[in-house]
RNA sequence: GCCCCCAUCGUCUAGAGGCCUAGGACGCCACCCUUUCAAGGUGGAGAUCAGGGGUUCGAAUCCCCUUGGGGGCACCA
């Protein structure tokens, strides 16, 4: 099994090609197979190197490896079947047009734009199939010769036959359609650069594919590849379509709708092993109740066959569960390490990991980390500027309530030296301190955590405070008080 | 417009004729735990399997029609 995926890099890696390429990862890696990347540079306007760049680093980034083709961004190629960019093929796409211009498979058309969307217009208005008609190909040999010596452009157009395309799609079965209703589509663009119908089956001979697994918008395309691929008398891959990824509103999942681009996921703090884990089961499951999978275990349960017919919605929701479990089920460590991109260099490696306890379960991404614990290493200013008096205020209370609570907590910070500076210990003096005040523990705690973390919702209270240390506790706590409205009377 | 594909809770899905009074997960709701928020635990609402016809002793599963959705019909890929 040879199978390969041919990216364009005229975007960054989308959240649809990713998914292909790891369905394709995954057939080819569990069938043993060999996995081709070929860029498919041929729209050289758009195609630009920083594209081809996200999109390896990308695919490298989810964990998936290839065993033909440019290894890394403009790296050396690797495989016995290259070039594996398109730009390095095209004496091998002019021949083959060529072949088909001698067979008469082809034919060349001097049709300018203007005039084909002229009869494009025409057709629309009597409801006709808007499709070429062939006036290039009734072309008697004097109207030939005379396009030929006034040297106008041309393009080459392949001639369909009319006859019925039938193939055995690996996700869908038995699918039909009828080439009649097609038109003569262009193989080669008037400044002789050959278009996409026309290299991908090339490529795909060239290269020995075996097996082409793409996304179903490709569907309808298919029959237009089977009937290059015997005008040109090549072996027919088999062809298997997988169901698309949607926008909430079920059309093909775009940028205007939402969000596709890898990177994008990726520098929101996504782990690359739950974002697999994800693309995996948009459109596939392993048919048990199971669904927590490294990549490898993907690969030994991965069926093609296995795999949906109807299109899937991008579930961010289930992005974010799914990323959690990954988060959690990291050590300390691990989880230090991955969040380091994410938090200031000036805050040591050993400081990160101390913090890490506090906010592992309550993280959804790594990007949220700055979100829920930067009040450690953000200056107490900055915090104090997070929020307004009136935050201090108890549930139930206000501010009276909040400076009887922040009085007796400074009074607790006081008495205890730096040694004793601990969670338990603090937690302690202050439900006593609480208790001396008549004020619920809830009540009591609140006003602290907001002047200490400079919000309502923080990780535990006195491991924050343990964590920030005495000094810095106790500045936070008296710029709170100084907030407060002085006291009546 | 034409062609093709698709159709199970809001979402991702299990389901290959009897195991289905349709299972799981996310999300949602409630309760428990609890210093907030999470995490965790327990429970709940949520799908007459798009609708209608067949086939069959029996259909979410097979066939047909309808409806709905999507994709494709470029000198883009």
């Amino acid at each position: 099994m040879r199978v390969r995926m041919a990216p364009s890099p005229t975007g960054p890696l989308h959240i649809g090609t990713a998914r292909t390429s790891l369905f394709n990862y995954l057939a080819s890696r569990h069938a043993g197979g060999t996995y081709v990347l070929r860029i498919e540079d041929t729209d050289v306007a758009r195609s630009t190197a920083e594209f081809e760049h996200d999109i390896i680093d990308n695919l490298h980034w989810l964990g998936i490896t290839w065993d033909e083709g440019p290894q890394v961004a403009g790296g050396d190629e690797v495989g016995a079947f290259g070039p594996y960019r398109q730009q390095d093929r095209m004496e091998r796409y002019a021949r083959e047009a060529d072949r088909l211009l001698a067979s008469g498979s082809a034919y060349r058309c001097w049709c300018t734009p203007e005039e084909l969307d002229a009869v494009r217009r025409h057709q629309e208005q009597a409801k006709e199939p808007p499709r070429y008609n062939r006036r290039c190909l009734n072309l008697s040999d004097a109207e030939r010769a005379a396009f030929e010596t006034a040297n106008r452009p041309s393009v080459i157009r392949f001639r369909v036959e009319p006859e019925t395309i039938r193939f055995d799609d690996l996700v869908r079965g038995e699918v039909e359609f009828d080439n009649s209703l097609l038109g003569d589509f262009v193989l080669v663009r008037n400044d002789g650069s050959p278009l996409y119908h026309f290299v991908v089956v090339v490529d795909d001979e060239a290269m020995e594919i075996t097996h082409v697994i793409r996304g179903e918008d490709h569907l309808s395309n298919t029959p237009k590849h089977i009937a290059l691929i015997r005008a040109l008398g090549y072996r027919e891959p088999r062809f298997g379509h997988i169901p698309l990824i949607l926008n909430p509103d079920r059309s093909k999942m775009s940028k205007r709708k939402s969000q596709t681009s890898i990177t994008a996921y990726r520098e929101e703090g996504y782990l690359p092993e739950a974002f697999v884990n994800f693309l995996a089961f948009l459109g596939w499951s392993p048919g048990t109740e199971e669904e927590i999978f490294t990549l490898d275990e993907l690969t030994e349960r991965f069926d093609l066959a296995k795999v949906h017919k109807g299109g899937a919605i991008f579930d961010r929701d289930r992005l974010d569960h799914l990323n959690g479990v990954y988060i959690r089920a990291l050590s300390d460590e691990q989880l230090a390490l991955r969040l380091r991109p994410w938090v200031p260099d000036a805050i040591a490696d050993d400081d990160l990991l101390l913090v890490v306890p506090l906010i592992k379960e309550r993280l959804v991404k790594l990007g949220d980390v700055p979100d829920l614990i930067g009040f450690v290493w953000e200056p107490d200013d900055v915090v104090a500027a997070w929020y307004g008096p009136d935050l201090l205020h108890p549930k139930k209370g206000g501010p009276d309530e909040a400076r009887a609570a922040l009085e007796r907590a400074l009074v607790v910070l006081t008495e205890l030296d730096d040694a004793d500076f601990a969670a338990d210990l603090l937690e302690q003096r202050c439900r006593e301190a609480a208790d001396d005040a008549g004020m619920k523990a809830g009540d009591f705690f609140s006003p602290i955590r907001v002047a200490v973390t400079g919000r309502t919702v923080s990780p535990p209270l006195f491991a924050s405070l343990e964590l920030l240390g005495r000094d810095r506790s106790m500045a936070r706590v008296e710029a709170a008080l100084r907030k407060l409205p002085v006291a009546a009377g």
